[in-house]
DNA sequence: ATTCATTGCGTTATGCTATAACGTGTGGCA
DNA sequence: TGCCACACGTTATAGCATAACGCAATGAAT
């Protein structure tokens, strides 16, 4: 994947979301750039748009909200290698931790190809308690 | 799982739901029950909600839509004997594929156990196109 | 150098999705 | 009878996302 550098506005709503380490919203995202002279919510997600395109951010469906690939430095998100990226929310803390697993992109794979299914992105999100607030 | 009878409204939007055949918005719900003197979104979500409770009607995270479920006359919603519920999601022409999959419930089950995490919902869902439209 | 297409950007306005907060009515039950 | 739980109806508001317009910068092709 060439990814080419990115935008100011892509670089500062990217920057927002590493340093979130959480989730958040396009507005919240807004709200803390506004000092940067964001004013307009398609500011962000035009930026958005882009860094998802790149594999930069990840889209939490079941929250409405954002998040910056934890595997950014791996081989993983430079080249794509990997498939599906799975997340656990936590529904107490806000925390999502993101990761991968083989079996359930063969299994889902699997499932495609036999029905002739074109799969363009697919969303698995766990929703529960992470360990910390279900003690 | 003891199943209480439906009020009018829960009825209502679940007819809607099964004669649609395919995810349809609450917003849309609410349009086609107006005749039947709905006014306002909080009638259809407070339906939805129930209805998703019961296992009846699954939401879909990634369409902000909901949909009847496929196997409600089976076993497998009379008594939630199942796990996880997966949708294929066709962007062409927007019918929903509800399929199961138990390796993928263990793979999740058995990452989430590893880590002391408590699932509570799991949303899982393939956008792409189907065998129809991808021709 | 001029033309043209592409891309990012800024702004205003609007649409879609979901819930808060309040009050009413009804049925079960001590 | 008094209480409680629950479904319901209404108004208002919050939260998420995009349409449509125009401008500016870039870079490739002639």
């Amino acid at each position: 994947m060439i990814a080419p550098a990115l935008t100011k506005n892509q670089s500062l709503v990217f920057d927002v979301l590493v340093r979130a380490e959480q989730p958040i919203s396009a507005y919240t995202i807004l709200d803390r750039l506004r000092d940067h002279g964001f004013r307009a919510p398609l500011q962000v997600y035009r930026a958005l748009d882009k860094l998802t395109e790149a594999g930069l951010v990840h889209r939490l469906e079941s929250l409405n909200a954002f998040v910056a690939c934890a595997h950014r430095n791996a081989s993983c998100c430079g080249g794509h290698s990997h498939g599906t990226v799975a997340f656990a929310i936590c529904t107490g803390c806000g925390q999502a931790d993101e990761f991968h697993d083989h079996e359930i992109d063969h299994r889902l794979t699997v499932w495609a190809k036999a029905r002739n299914f074109r799969p363009e992105k697919t969303t698995i999100e766990i929703r529960g308690l992470c360990a910390r607030c279900a003690a």
